[in-house]
DNA sequence: CTGAAAGCGCTTACAG
DNA sequence: CTGAAAGCGCTTACAG
């Protein structure tokens, strides 16, 4: 574990001066073709790594950004995070990525941890904190960051937006139960008064409004195990329901399995629609018809914009909406 | 955007050398608490953030660990990152996440960038890789890396490797279906020849070959997709079969999928027991027995060991193999 | 096209 | 307990 090489070092044994080597590392087009060459030779044999810490310190740019994503474990966000840090990594940025657990205390830790290393910029799937603070350090340090899929910050001429347009998946899903001649359709799933949920409930009740139907909503966790538990409940308390329009596919697969066990046919019995469509929708049972959101192409442009942003200076516009799709399957459409 | 705080500034404020203000960022106990104050009020004021790569190019730790992954969307392998990663963090370590989507090429470059950035060692689930040159280039930088999940360099004297016990886990899932009279018990996924489905499979037919029965394995990508298609076949060609052991969770929910579409009633008709234990193991009905691999206690091990090693020089040992344990849910047993 | 020199923000002995 | 000085590995004008 002897001293790790230097420009230093190349510069020796490939008689030039350290800033010959510099030029070579800068792809500057001032160094003569055999020189770069010559150079390019000590290194390989040296076994030469650059430091990025020293170039830092000059003011480049360290190639360094920022992810930070409030539920790293959920399969969405997964995607998210993989698809936008190997966008990154195609343009030669590095990402470091930390997993907040939904807690403002770990969000603010791992900023500040972030903004010492460096990074260049941020992407930030907040968690939901009660005070404003929450970005307030990033923009003090002067450091561009986009605020994804949730909104805490409202100064979006600050930290642009960029989500799913989830309204008009829910608008989509609403009117296709409506068009199979379902009249008292739920939605379940969601915390209440989360930006996300009032979205995805915003087309649903808005499409319900205009056909003059009453809504009928229940929200909680958007998790397997509250969707397991709604199917029974709606089972027993609410067999009137004859669709179900859910905040997220895990809360319609946790659905599917709690209609499974009481015994309800889902796509006869009672129609599903979820809202993501993660993978395992289309190879669920009965297939679960969902609101599609490419979610990995989101994340590649969010990479996209912020790269942009970093290195032309084009500050992202300050709200924008993904398009979404609706996939119908055979837990709305029957045997489609 | 004008020039961040350095501790130049902090010193004037405070009205001392900059050295003490380094010393008040070393915690160092020579500085009086008064000066200390003092200083500490004038990096509040100035909104003063640690330079992190000024520090390292004077040799001290970064604080930063490198986290490489084969499959970052695969949830076993999020939660090992997920928990890794926030063990570090707890311990005041950044992560440098990447996922190499099981491409050797990736794999390489994002080693090289860990590097470049100055990261203080590794934690690595390796793709698998033809040549063994993967991991030589952390070797050569004098970088401490352990092998997780995955072994792919022999050298566990340079490469400490640590996964979970999963021949134990095969043989415990074996005994038990033995154990309920079944005698037909088949292996289902797995890429062949992978030291995983090896390790997954011997267990396996150890107790099989224990018991005099013969084994029947059919190997394949451990997706979903593939465990419903092998549920759809074993029913058309296989109806002999009792009970299958899956080589994961993914594709025992697969397979679930699959005997639901085929109107085999699995937990009466045939019984099957996953690998993994996921979250949706419990969810999915009927609920399904699985081999539980605490994969989030392992991943904070791994992050200790990994600590240790830097922090105090102690060397992981070789081969560590983590217990796993048999959750047994209504797959395999009926009504439990 | 190449080299000598200054400086980025810190830490670390060392002297006081 | 505090400060002056050297140096970590690079980049960047600038002079040649």
């Amino acid at each position: 574990m002897s001293r790790r090489p230097t420009i230093v070092d190349v510069a020796r044994v490939a008689g030039v001066s350290k800033s010959t080597v510099s030029n070579v590392l800068q792809n500057s087009p001032l160094v003569r073709a055999e020189t770069r060459a010559a150079v390019e030779r000590a290194m390989g044999e040296l076994g030469y790594v650059y430091n990025r810490a020293a170039a830092n310190l000059r003011g480049v740019d360290v190639g360094l950004i920022g992810l930070v994503i409030n539920d790293l474990r959920n399969p969405f966000f997964t995607e998210f995070a993989a698809s936008a840090q190997m966008a990154f990594a195609e343009r030669g940025y590095a990402t470091v990525i930390a997993n907040t657990d939904e807690t403002p205390e770990m969000q603010a830790r791992v900023i500040a941890s972030m903004i010492e290393h460096g990074v260049s910029g941020f992407l930030i799937s907040p968690t939901y904190v009660d005070d404003e603070e929450g970005l307030e350090v990033v923009r003090r340090a002067g450091l561009p960051a986009m605020q994804v899929l949730r909104r805490i910050d409202h100064r979006t001429e600050v930290f642009p937006f960029a989500t799913l347009d989830y309204e008009a998946g829910g608008r989509l899903a609403t009117e296709h139960l409506l068009s199979l001649g379902t009249r008292r359709i739920a939605f379940v799933g969601g915390l209440e008064n989360r930006p996300v949920t009032l979205e995805r409930t915003a087309g649903y009740a808005a499409v319900m409004g205009e056909a003059g139907l009453p809504t009928f909503a229940v929200h909680g966790r958007p998790s397997r195990a509250f969707g397991r538990d709604m199917a029974l409940r709606l089972h027993a308390e609410h067999p009137e329901i004859e669709a179900v329009l859910c905040f997220s596919d895990l809360v319609a697969l946790g659905m599917l399995a709690g209609f499974a066990e009481a015994g309800v046919r889902v796509g006869r019995d009672v129609r599903l629609v979820g809202f993501d469509d993660i993978e395992e929708a289309a190879l669920a049972w009965p297939q679960l018809t969902s609101v599609r959101c490419d979610v990995a192409r989101f994340g590649r442009e969010a990479a996209a914009a912020m790269l942009e942003w970093i290195g032309d200076g084009v500050q992202p516009q300050e709200n924008r909406l993904a398009p979404v799709e609706l996939i119908v399957r055979a837990s709305s459409a029957g045997d489609v």
